[in-house]
DNA sequence: TCCTTGTTCAACCGTCTGGTTGAGGAAGAG
DNA sequence: CTCTTCCTCAACCAGACGGTTGAACAAGGA
C-alpha cells in the first residue's frame, strides 16, 4: 500500500458506491446506517467504504453520542481538479500547435505513408 | 466487470504509473517500448496498463508498420471534471446556506467557538 | 525465404479488494 | 447495572489486479 494521495482519491472514487456515497453527502451529512439503507449490502461493508473515503481525505468522522455522522470534504476535489486540467490543457495546446504546424506546412512536405 | 466508464477512469488513473503515462502522452505520443523504457517492469505490463487506459477510453492505439503509436484522448478528462464540479458546488452551495442559517440565529446560540 | 523488431496473448502467482458473518466496544435509556 | 442501538474490528472467501515468463503474431529488411 502506502499509495499517494492522489491514488487512494482515484481509487476511492472508482467504486460505484462510493461514488453514490459521496453523491449522497454533497446533500447534506449522514450516520453509517442513514447511507447503508439505500443499498443491499450490509453496513459493516459500508463501513469500510467510508474508511476508504475517510483514507482518501474525501469523508471525515465525528461523534455524536452513538451516532458517527459522516461529513464530505470538499476540498480534496481540488487535487483531482488540479491533475486533471494539467494534462487536458498541455495535450489541448499541444494539439493546438501541431494544428499550427500543419497549417504552415509546404504542399511538397514529405510525409511517410502518403507518397500521394 | 462491466463497470461503467466513469469508474474505468477512476479506476484507470488510481494506479500511478498509468498516471505517468498519462503525464508522457500529454507531451506527445509514443511508442508501448518508448513508454516502457522508463520504469523497470516488462514491455507487457506496460501493454496492460495501455489496455486498462483504452478501455476507459484515455488513450487509442493505431498501427503503423509494425510500432503501435499510443494517442492521449483528452475528451474524456471532461467525464471527470463534469462529475467533481457537480458534487464540489452542491457541496459548496449547502455550506453557504449553512453559513447563512447561522449568521442568521440569535446570539444566544450555545456553544458557537469564537465569539468576538 | 528467413530473421529481426515491436507488440500482444496465455498462463500463472501473490496481493489487494469488496463482500460476508460473528463478536465486541461506546454511549444513551430503562 | 442492564438493555438496546449504532457502529467497528477480525477472520474469512471469491474475484480482480499488477506483475512475471514464454510463446505467438505482424510487418519490414536481409
Amino acid at each position: 500500500m502506502a499509495a499517494d494521495e492522489l491514488s487512494r482519491v482515484f481509487a476511492a472514487l472508482a467504486d460505484p458506491t462510493r461514488r453514490d456515497i459521496v453523491a449522497r453527502l454533497a446533500v447534506g451529512d449522514a450516520t453509517v446506517g442513514e447511507l447503508a439503507a439505500p443499498y443491499d449490502v450490509t453496513v459493516q461493508a459500508v463501513s469500510k467504504h467510508l474508511r476508504v473515503l475517510e483514507d482518501a481525505g474525501l469523508v471525515s468522522r465525528s461523534r455524536e453520542a452513538q451516532r458517527r455522522p459522516v461529513h464530505l470534504e470538499a476540498e480534496v476535489f481540488d487535487l483531482m481538479t488540479k491533475w486533471i486540467e494539467r494534462y487536458r490543457r498541455q495535450a489541448e495546446e499541444r494539439y493546438r500547435r501541431l494544428d499550427d504546424v500543419l497549417r504552415s506546412l509546404p504542399d511538397d512536405t514529405p510525409r511517410e505513408g502518403n507518397p500521394s
